[in-house]
DNA sequence: GCCCAATGTTGACAGTGGAAACATGTCTTC
DNA sequence: GAAGACATGTTTCCACTGTCAACATTGGGC
């Protein structure tokens, strides 16, 4: 949208590009501080606006967090997508290497991922790009099992109940370990071992003898 | 009021029992309504007192919170004892079965399990019951991988590793069908066949061939 | 019978999300 | 160009929240 009389740059309206700035703003708080805590009115200071400017662009509090949430989902679709491409080996490298993408993603940024499976977000039905974005997450899961069962690497069955072993295999790793319930999770190193033996055990499970 | 001269019974105070009353509107309204919506005034007229009450037997909101957590906590590991002692067959059965419960409490009580993981307490070292009652959990499933390994059913190497896997497994399966990120979350049959067909996947992993 | 500590109440305060009314800058149409 | 129309941001207000301080009540130990 050509809106302005300043060709080259976008010319501010009164504020720019505030739906972006608010988002930035809130990542920015919610990263450090975790979900709860935040509070709108912070988030729109930090934008330099006042408190309820957030309003002409977000229906509540809930829908910015929606919107940072469904950016989590793409995120971590994008960076699993990349490790299973850039991963050299057979299908079932590539799966424990998607495995650990997804738990390194959820203890780097443990607050985005309460958001995102937390009960933040009370009715998802209200926010349909979010379950598309979910939804694809599933999906790349599901992609590589698939491509695992053709080559005759994995076990036939549905491929979406062996996705859904994978997928919560490393979604509880993640939570345990960001919700520090196992001995050495602040260990960076530690985390990763202890990602790459449980996916072995799963993987021993899936692979057909 | 409640007027106090009952004999043979333990006199009341003010109120009589007030910490477990608030404890059991606490984790009624918790229950109905997820953590974040619950309010202490609301539990304090539940429990029929003024809404500072409460500050006689929790230092804080959060503090009623962790009560709750942890009253989950035990209850989960009870529970799943139960189930461990109360299966016929080897310790594969037996752990597939306690994999099920743990997946039946979390669907069951949604609210109290993102209580129990979930972000609504901030420090745990604050409450060193809380703690000492997710170890027992923890416990609970390390003790069945070492039984198994014993009678030479399950893999070698450090049990906590291989409890670390169910256990992450079943609290990621019952997060994930609980925050309705699966098709059919709401049938308590495929709930049922989910959690058998998943847990069987990783007991193949973990089986000595 | 009296005092004290434990328990419960009242009232206040700062902070929150949100609605309504108002102000302001930009775009479209003459 | 001038004049609405409209999107955007502000001010003001409200109900509600968690928490603190001061006050009231009551039962058990002396």
């Amino acid at each position: 949208m050509n809106r302005s009389s300043r060709p080259g740059k976008r010319s501010a309206y009164h504020h720019g590009d505030l739906k972006s700035a608010l988002r930035s703003a809130a990542a920015t708080l919610m990263a450090e501080r975790g979900v709860d805590t935040v509070s709108l009115r912070e988030i729109a200071q930090m934008a330099g606006v006042s408190h309820t400017a957030a309003y002409r662009h977000y229906a509540d509090k809930e829908a910015v967090m929606a919107d940072l949430a469904e950016a989590g989902f793409r995120e971590l679709s994008a960076t699993m997508g990349q490790v299973i491409a850039a991963t050299r080996g057979g299908v079932t490298r590539k799966l424990q290497a998607a495995g650990g993408a997804y738990v390194r993603f959820g203890v780097e940024q443990p607050h985005l991922l309460q958001l995102m499976f937390g009960p933040a977000i009370s009715d998802w039905q209200c926010y349909p790009a979010l379950v598309e974005a979910s939804d694809a997450l599933y999906a790349t899961l599901t992609d590589i099992i698939k491509s695992g069962q053709e080559k005759g690497k994995f076990r036939a069955g549905d491929p979406r109940d062996l996705a859904l072993a994978a997928w919560s295999l490393v979604h509880g790793l993640a939570l345990l370990i960001c919700g520090r319930r196992v001995t050495g999770s602040d260990d960076a190193l530690f985390v990763e071992h202890a990602s790459q033996r449980v996916t072995a055990l799963l993987i021993e499970g899936l692979t057909v003898k």
